[in-house]
RNA sequence: CGGGGCGUAGCGCAGUCUGGUAGCGCACCACACUGGGGGUGUGGUGGUCGUGGGUUCAAAUCCCGCCGCCCCGACCA
């Protein structure tokens, strides 16, 4: 490719609404640019990327043996009333209706439609296990996409579904596709992470995310120091590292707290630790089919921990998504307002984590405004209902296989894999008949890998303060070639189109920089740099003159002098090839 | 969904308070110079100032509505 017949669109500002650096690259190495919030064009440049990553996934599930199919982006609502989903997602789904006023969605994720395929066409055992996959489209209306392509509302996603006569079959894929995923994850380049997950509304029980680490990653993701342990925050159980020393029952007191107001300021003023302290969180709680009541709950944690949202909205009888009550509900249910309300009150349901029971000579909110009990005690001045893991983990708690303490890391969720059981085979009656001629309920697994996310976590693992520096497997160009003086020297331009073709005969794809002399020197070396080439070669009149070329390796910046006779033996051993 | 901020040329911004000629840098076009690190000079192209209404002799600027975009947010007891 010729530079000069090329899209480049590089950006020597960053947009001011890019936050993290992929964002910011990407827009800057013009790989991509913003139609509208959460929709972008992938540019020349960053389609190829993209193109090379599905690649990747593909090659490796072909591998696999699951076989690549396609599936409408837009989906009929039967279907998705048929799962019980058309109600049970909430605006997240976007939906409309045709021109004859029937509705439809757009596709979020493929279980329905897959279902729908296998129970038509997969009538026999013999015929499983299946494993069925597609690189598509995907929308999902997020309530706040950020950070470009990390979190936008359309995205390229590999989803794959398999089929299987009865769990011990899934078991053996699922296996498999945990390898798979390791083999695309190595082969990216990335420094990734599998880790335990809870499975969200996509349902099943056994789950694992993968995750790139990094910083700017939306999760928080759980490591023990002495075991392979590593899990989702929101799933991991772990004991606290405090635990308060056995004491008698002290005399209870109720004391003024007027001054504070939060927990740290009520144990400031008591002389306490902050976990000392129990805190009194109150929800809206739900019914037996999870629509929301006026009912409250109260969740008691310890002041110096923190509510996993994902954990209480998985208890029943308390409305997901978690929704606070209001300061005018908590005051008529409690008698007091918000920062003095604490367990005790007989007609709330008291939901307490299990750190919390221990606690003795405790202080809580008094249900009187501006007061506090000092020394309370569990049974004699108030009580809990029932105990739950209601608290996210912290750094230093105890790994809950017992082998050592618990890290936290930032991460970037790039593929996930679930075993969804019967869930929608059930609902939506996808059976086979078995040995015995018997009509059995397919069990399924499914298998998510984000295309579009994988390259902006690509871009956070690998870039340093002049660009995107690519894996030679999904960079867009291998090489780029950079000849400097072509308006002056005829040796230059025809050393640089013979080391072009001879290149591309190598099987590299490369860019040559052939764009006039206006565009100076320093230009070609900071859009090359930028844009991220992994390999560039210099070509000038200088050089030429004592028989070389200048080869730079990106990832180090390293500058080397090549003779113009063994340039290419040397770029044979500088670049791994295709793969 | 709640709170805050922003919307002026492709990008980054000033101008708005105090109403009166729409500006700067980058990019783009032309010419000249320059040539190993986002050159120099001269001359240009490009804007319904998000949008609808109102006030006024006069609105980017003041008032009201709408739309779009960005950031933050349940840890309260």
């Amino acid at each position: 490719m010729h530079t000069s017949k090329y899209l480049l669109a590089t950006l020597k500002e960053s947009p001011a609404d890019a936050e993290v650096i992929s964002h910011q690259l990407m827009l800057r190495a013009g790989l991509i640019r913003k139609l509208a919030s959460g929709l972008y064009t992938w540019l020349p440049l960053g389609n190829r990327v993209l193109q090379k990553v599905a690649m990747i996934v593909r090659e490796e599930m072909d591998r696999s043996g699951a076989l690549e199919v396609s599936m409408p982006v837009v989906q009929n609502a039967e279907l998705w009333q048929e799962s019980g989903r058309w109600q049970d997602m909430g605006p997240e789904l976007l939906r409309f209706v045709d021109r004859h006023q029937r509705n439809f969605c757009l596709g979020p994720t493929h279980e329905e439609v897959i279902t729908d395929i296998v129970r038509n066409e997969i009538a026999s055992y013999k015929q499983l296990p299946a494993n069925l996959y597609q690189i598509q489209t995907k929308f999902r209306d997020e309530r706040r996409p950020r950070f470009g392509v990390m979190r936008s509302r359309e995205f390229i996603m590999k989803d794959a579904y398999s089929l299987h006569v009865d769990q011990d079959c899934l078991q053996q894929t699922y296996e498999l596709m945990h390898r798979t995923y390791c083999a695309i994850f190595d082969r990216l380049g990335l420094d990734y992470r599998p880790v335990l997950a809870d499975s969200g509304n996509i349902g099943g029980s056994t789950s694992h995310e993968f995750h790139v680490l990094a910083d700017s990653g939306e999760d928080e993701i759980v490591f023990c120091d002495g075991s392979d342990y590593a899990a989702n925050i929101d799933l991991a159980k772990g004991s606290p590292a405090y635990t308060p020393k056995p004491t008698n029952p002290l005399r209870v007191q109720q004391v003024d707290t007027r001054e504070a107001h939060s927990v740290e300021e009520v144990a400031e003023q008591l002389g306490i630790k902050t976990a000392q302290v129990v805190k009194t969180l109150v929800v809206c709680g739900a019914d037996q089919d999870g629509q929301k009541t006026d009912e409250l709950v109260a969740l008691l944690l310890r002041g110096d921990q923190t509510l996993s949202s994902i954990k209480a909205e998985k208890l029943t009888g308390i409305f997901s998504p978690l929704q606070f009550a209001d300061d005018s509900a908590i005051v008529s249910a409690f008698g007091s307002p918000p920062g003095c309300i604490g367990p005790g009150k007989d007609n709330i349901r008291c939901i307490a984590d299990h750190s919390v029971t221990e606690l003795i000579n405790f202080v809580c909110g008094a249900n009187v405004d501006g007061q506090h009990l000092f020394n309370a005690n569990w049974g004699r001045d108030c009580q809990y209902d029932e105990v739950a893991d209601l608290r996210k983990v912290q750094q230093g708690d105890l790994s809950p296989d017992g082998k050592g303490k618990l890290a936290i890391k930032r991460g970037i969720e790039v593929g996930h894999i679930f075993q969804l059981g019967d869930k929608y085979s059930k609902a939506m009656k996808a059976t086979v008949l078995d040995e015995k001629g018997k009509a059995v309920v397919m069990t399924m697994g499914c298998y998510g890998i984000g295309i579009t996310r994988v390259v902006a976590a690509c871009i956070e693992q690998n870039h340093d303060d002049r660009g995107i520096i690519w894996p030679d497997n999904i960079a867009p160009f291998h090489l780029v070639i950079v000849p400097l003086d072509a308006h002056k020297s005829a040796q230059v331009v025809e050393y640089s189109q013979w080391l072009y073709a001879e290149t591309q005969a190598m099987g590299m794809e490369v860019m040559l920089d052939d764009r006039d002399k206006k565009t100076s020197p320093g230009v070609k070396f900071a859009e090359s740099e930028l844009i991220g080439f992994p390999h560039r070669i210099v070509i000038s009149a200088r050089s030429l003159a004592d028989d070389s070329v200048e080869y730079t390796w990106r990832r180090s910046g390293e500058k080397q002098t090549i003779s113009t006779g063994g340039i290419l033996n040397f770029l044979k051993n500088q670049w791994p090839g295709s793969q």
